[in-house]
DNA sequence: CATGAATGAGGGTTCATTCAT
DNA sequence: AATGAATGAACCCTCATTCAT
């Protein structure tokens, strides 16, 4: 919630200060994210600053929500199928747009993860940020996917809702690495077109569905365990 | 390495302030963490601590080192599976034992992962972590796993190496939270015999398991999918 | 090079943290200088010192400037002899405005020495320093006067600036405590319409004049020496 | 005045220390120079060196005695011409040694230099420095060559001295830049059998016996003057 | 509405010196 | 006689925030 003062800018300044201040909490854990380098590689005034926003603290948060819109704005830009047709198909879209996130926000990406690993020193986000993020959605889809006969039926929803969104958060950092793709790529989507991305995406995406599928033989294999 | 001094101290003393210590570390980013805090939370001067350690990097360094010892120490400690006549039971066992870890020893716990997904700011130990981390003896598990027969001969060992890491450093946290577990659990591998402790631990083995297991029906999907 | 922030002092506020600072790195050397000194002293908060100055080595390059500057100013206020038409005349000259500085700036008079002789901690500095510095200008001024036939021959240029420059950069304090004088001493160039003063300086310029004119006396035991 | 305990200790182990505190008061103003270094480098332990000396000053005051000794010490060692026959040879034969001393024992060399031109913290040490010093000295030698008729008799013994003094105490330096030694040359003495050492020395000293010998011409320009 | 000077607490680190062993 | 742990003040520097203009 920053103040009027800020809404009311020019929005190329505001987007200026903006792209400067993802990339301060981006690079930094919230406590190192200095304001004085913000507002010096800004080129704004120090009290402007807090004439903009109530505090540090206020601009973390709407950075987080910065994120959170660009991802949702994503999300609706691609074309999505519909997660109650096919759910591991769902999925992995899912997965891909996470990584196409990174891809494309690599500072903002960079900032929700912090968020997710670092304790925030507002638990309070950190709260509404994992009620806003995927982990409840992930659960629910686990959980119709298993009543819809899709998941195997034991599978604990909520252990596969963790799994699914602790590699999700870090994937699109290793697919990048594994890549050997730079930071600034320009590429954009058209990695995806590479053969080698495509498997990479795949593979992982293979084996979630594999461990998480119903099949005749998991459920025998399940059930004879004891 | 910490100086002399520190060595030569009582060990009570010395168990105090590596424990003042590793809280400060495991609750705050490298940056964040404050000397100043340790002393005066232990009780000495602040002379004394760089009578102790060369600096923070050392202090910190030492912190890493006695984590990495305190796991070799539990894998030692715990009943091991031989990784080569079962992979899956192998990997089920250094999962139990991460969990185990992280509920012995949570602060230690937190300032590995920290070390594994905030950039330390010391290129040269993060290099040495990942070397002496579990990714590359992951990855060669899993080759090996394929050439035995265990594993899909279409998973890509690296992928499924950033899988189980991934994993494995987050789900000691999760499974705390799920459990409803305080923090200072003194529990300790009691919590174990408990049937949800178990059916938690085995349902994300089984996952990971369904999903990377040769099976005939798995095979047969790989390649007809096309 | 100190900020905007600092030009835009008050100029009286401005010239008093300058002479307090000027006063502390006259009393030490750099290394002792003590910033936290001056702003006590100078009543401003810590935060403001650095405010107004990147670090302690801008201050330092500060002041040097000053003292440089102030040097030229009075240079080209008291009447100047040529150089060209009676080399020790502009010597003499020389050396007035050396002591009058010495009078009348004693601690940036203290700095530039202090820079001369110690290790200052910034070899760039210290280069920079030389390369304005007298000792360039002293040695041209020999050579020359060599070749129009005022300094005798057999004299060595570069020997000779050492002597001159090595005397002028001490003879102001000499001069002061011979005289008694205060440091604060108001009396300024008064000072040397007395005539013990004049006396002084004749007496040490008359020697050096002594030591390098031409003159067939001196060109004959030069020769005979051998 | 270092304590009994200093006295007592085997003579090279005395030494090594001495030799390691030389080179850091060399190195360093005397507030810089760092016990916690010096007793780092000897080897012993921190509680020993206040077992031997009083305080820094302590071990400060029997660095600059050292320095003094040694001084004497090459001063009786070198065939010193009578200071009465000639004083000007005389002269030429204190300054050598100036300069063996200063190539032959740089760091004590230096710490003396530091005594001279910086303010060392006790102005009772500096005082007692000059008095013990080359300047009443000279001033003495110069006063006598006066009544003898080897200087002019224009000349201020007091001038003459300070200048003999200051030139002194710098040349040294000059001499070892000017002919690009390396300050660990072992050469010693055999420098000065090179023409162009010879040649530098005798340079500098004809000038001054230049400018101070009492001759016809001199005292006619002298009196000329007015 | 923008400015930027002022603040003081806090950061990591080094120091000379003391004192119990 | 030797040791080396303990001390706390001091060092330079950065910080988020306030407020008068």
């Amino acid at each position: 919630m920053p103040k009027d003062t800020f809404n009311n800018l020019p929005e190329e300044k505001r987007n200026h200060i903006l792209e400067i201040a993802i990339h301060e909490f981006a690079a930094n854990p919230y406590d190192v994210a200095s304001i004085s380098n913000i507002v010096r590689k800004a080129g704004i005034a120090k009290g402007s600053f807090y004439q903009y926003f109530e505090d540090k603290k206020d601009l973390y948060r709407t950075l987080i929500e910065i994120s959170t819109d660009k991802k949702q704005a994503l999300l609706t830009e691609l074309p999505s199928p519909s997660p109650w047709s096919d759910l591991f198909n769902y999925l992995r879209w899912q997965f891909l747009s996470t990584v196409i996130f990174e891809i494309r926000y690599p500072d903002l990406s960079q900032i929700t993860f912090r968020a997710f690993v670092e304790e925030v020193p507002f638990p309070e986000m950190a709260e509404e940020l994992r009620r806003r993020g995927t982990t409840q959605f992930f659960k629910q889809m686990i959980a119709q996917g298993i009543n819809f006969g899709e998941v195997a039926v034991w599978v604990d929803s909520d252990v596969a809702a963790f799994l699914l969104e602790t590699v999700f958060y870090q994937f699109g950092k290793y697919f990048i690495k594994r890549l050997g793709l730079s930071e600034s790529s320009t590429l954009d989507i058209k990695i995806f077109e590479s053969e080698e991305a495509q498997q990479l995406i795949d593979n992982l995406m293979d084996i979630i569905e594999a461990g998480m599928k119903r099949s005749p033989k998991q459920r025998e294999d399940y059930f004879n365990k004891g």
